[in-house]
DNA sequence: TTGAAAGCGCTAACAC
DNA sequence: GTGTTAGCGCTTTCAA
């Protein structure tokens, strides 16, 4: 079944019911109801492969993202689509794992599919790749890592603001050996956490001594391994700070283990504000990036450019910020580091 | 750029073209080599669009799930890409938030892009969706629910095991009063877990009194709700299992706030082994079902059908098993239910 | 306002 | 083994 049936069951033509069904308004009522009336007892369903063929526009968005499995991209993905189906658009989403080959297929299978752009919440790509994107003048976005190029969009998150306020939090509480579980080295998205780390701790005067900072892959089992290195040290943290929530509860989980309380021991905050955090024991303070936010940009950025008629800017910007979300994985030192004392020194 | 501009640049036809792209094996291998390299040079991608709407194959199938933002669907999103892009396939994904209208809304567009096949991972649609579906000769994959038509698999979760053993190990272990957090009633996949769940306490002639079976919808808040509730009972459970791991961690949470120890005040068994079950503190002990199982079911479920050339048989079934995976959530009762003593009557 | 017809990029049937 | 060509289902000129 196709539209030359519904013209027929209609006695129209079927550029009548093409016209119809895309809304022309120069359609007359009596002609577009005939045709409505004939699609709905037919129950057809126009082709899209078709449409997308004939017009260019797919109406289908890419969405890279490293992990679906992080609890972190579930939110996301459902944002977007969400955000997705009001435009009536389709989403092809990939998860990467972060590796370069299969970003690589993916790209390919997506430019394959003719999308109108696409989102990528992974780490940057190779040259190469966003040359063959960018050729075909796809729209981009990225998070923090986009070439300022004309339709190459970046989302801007703000670490340091939320870092920054998770610091003095720390701090406000005497804590004063604060250790850093950060993300994979080679995720740029990562190691500007780890930088926004040092800045607010060297702000505040803190020291971050050697192996103070250590990778925790953004896994559950990465927080894991970390925090067991960490608390192997003779002057063990006194709190941590996590690249992400899920390395964060590897943190919480290893620290159980160990035997050591959390938060009376250790105070551990991590970063994303995954729905699961206000739900895990103790639950989680954490700074909060807001995924909603975070998919709403990423789609609005890229309609902005499939709409654009005029030639684009280069390298448009968006904003979001970080802000720490307080819950019960923190409290005050217990015992406050023992200082060389200045008082009596007989 | 199109098939024309590689046919003109390796001097051959576009048939050439498509028969090399395609890996037809009567081409000449000079002129196929001809062709790779023209490809390559002009960095040609054959547009999917234009092959779907002449072979009548979009190699995509459409993946219906409840809630991208519950653990345990990542996991088979995940599994169900990997096999897809193993074998060239792509998904249309959507989360339907067990919403008719949602879904509904979903199964159109997957129509509309001519998907291959339907892996529908929620509670069933309604009669006249489905009608639709099985209309256009759609291969479709359900759990459990799928009625009995030709093209229409079924994968059949065997609940009983997994829940039978999980309630002898509580009886094992002395538990009597068992309460039961199911999901939502209008899920039959819930629902079967919950017959599960009384079929095996009456195997091991234990009661199930009015209200020890209480609603958690599955979600985090849902099972804090549930536990809340019976918590208050005069007589509260010792144990209680969970139709999901979500809803498990919503009952230790709620069972943390009111002070009750697990696993030595409060048993709690959970479903699905989510890859965080092993990482909630205490480590959740749950009834597994693979994840990567269920995909490569209801992938290949849907592969047969597809590739199928007779007439297919109705109804076919596969099945997946679900077993009990032991960690630290559950341990002995403290102080057995008090019954009254039979020895020394006075 | 409506219809006829060209053509989007490709596959497959058929002819050579 | 290779090329020519019809046509997949639709949108979009253009003419009426």
């Amino acid at each position: 079944m196709d539209i030359r049936d519904i013209a027929k069951h209609a006695k129209v033509s079927i550029a009548t019911v093409s016209r119809t069904i895309n809304h022309v308004s120069t359609v007359d009522p009596d002609l577009a109801k005939r045709v409505w009336k004939a699609i709905d007892e037919l129950g057809y369903y126009p082709n899209t492969q078709a449409r997308t063929l004939v017009s260019g526009k797919s109406r289908i968005f890419g969405l890279v993202i490293p992990d679906i499995t992080n609890p972190f991209f579930p939110g996301i993905v459902q944002a977007f689509e969400e955000i997705a189906i009001q435009y009536d658009y389709e989403i092809l989403l990939t998860s990467t794992g972060n590796d370069q080959h299969r970003m690589e297929k993916a790209i390919r299978r997506m430019i394959e599919r003719q999308v109108d752009g696409v989102a990528i919440m992974t780490f940057g790509m190779e040259e190469e790749l966003l040359e063959h994107l960018h050729f075909r003048k796809m729209p981009l976005v990225f998070i923090d890592v986009g070439p300022p190029l004309p339709l190459v969009s970046n989302i801007r998150i703000q670490y340091q603001i939320g870092v920054r306020q998770a610091v003095q939090h720390l701090a406000s509480h005497h804590h004063r050996r604060i250790a850093f579980v950060s993300g994979p080295p080679e995720l740029k998205s990562a190691t500007a956490r780890t930088l926004a780390f040092q800045n607010a701790m060297a702000e505040k005067g803190l020291e971050v001594p050697d192996g103070m900072i250590v990778s925790g892959h953004h896994t559950v089992e990465g927080g894991l391994a970390a925090f067991e290195q960490l608390a192997a040290r003779t002057e063990r943290p006194t709190a941590v700070m996590c690249s992400n929530d899920v390395s964060a509860i590897g943190v919480m989980r290893k620290a159980y283990e160990l035997g050591i309380q959390v938060p009376d021991d250790l105070s551990v905050i991590g970063f994303d504000d995954i729905h699961l955090a206000e739900f895990v024991i103790p639950p989680l303070t954490s700074i909060r990036m807001s995924q909603t936010e975070l998919a709403r940009l990423a789609f609005h950025a890229l309609l902005a450019d499939v709409e654009r008629t005029s030639l684009p800017p280069a390298g448009t910007e968006y904003f979001l910020t970080t802000e720490l979300v307080l819950r019960k994985s923190t409290a005050p030192v217990r015992k406050p580091a023992a200082e060389p004392s200045k008082t009596h020194p007989f």
